[in-house]
DNA sequence: ATTTCTTTTTCTTTGTACGCCATGAGGGAA
DNA sequence: TTCCCTCATGGCGTACAAAGAAAAAGAAAT
């Protein structure tokens, strides 16, 4: 199982790793590494992306906020303004708040 | 004062006075109607659209998410699909703790 | 007060600019 | 062959704006 090994611990990913992960065309990877500061993977000296894990993360923060809560591409940059780290947190809080919100109406409609 | 205490106590707006509020054109607020349900307003028999001030706060809701929060008419969509109501006021919170966290960061840095 | 003319506001339907990518050319490295 | 690069161009749908017609509201004159 070393070969597995070595995958599990792969330091760098390709754009066309990365966009499968997130089911979608390398074009938008690279559109979106063009578009949002937070993208910004090393290039090895033949040019070619090397994703970490984290930009890997940071992907999936724009993902998250574009493909999944239908923000603009400037409304999502504006969220990424003050604080790329803990965007993704604060809409699932939102979230919470919805289910809670959605309980208590429930709740209150049993009375 | 007769005259402007009832202007004041006006009922029904019209999509002029309604789309000079937020400084947007007439076609856009008709536009909204037809993509949002929570858009609502009362017809005369002329066909004319009569906002009443609740109806002003709907379509300040959709220009809250849409304009000022950069969400797409879907993505709107998706976030009134619960609670029309509270929108407004969670993503109020959710800014409030961005500025907290702001606060945070920078008491961090001091030390 | 009423008629006439002009301007404003509204309506529905149709047109369109731009955001958001996708595709293609032309090429390099493994 | 396959995956990658840059750069240019293409294209589809979203998000409105414009066009055209009709009604209403002023304004001027009688």
């Amino acid at each position: 199982m070393a070969y597995k090994e070595k995958e599990i611990e792969k330091i760098y990913y390709s754009i066309g790793e990365v966009a499968e992960i997130f089911d979608v065309a390398p074009s938008l990877i690279r559109f979106w590494e063009s578009e949002f500061d937070l993208i910004q993977p090393k290039k090895n000296r033949k040019g070619n992306r090397q994703f970490t894990k984290e930009d890997i993360d940071h992907v999936r923060t724009i993902y998250h906020l574009v493909k999944e809560k239908g923000f603009t591409l400037q409304g999502a940059k504006e969220m990424l303004r003050n604080d790329a780290h803990s965007v993704r947190d604060k809409m699932d809080l939102l979230d919470s708040l919805k289910k809670v919100r959605q309980f208590l109406v429930q709740v209150r409609e049993k009375l």
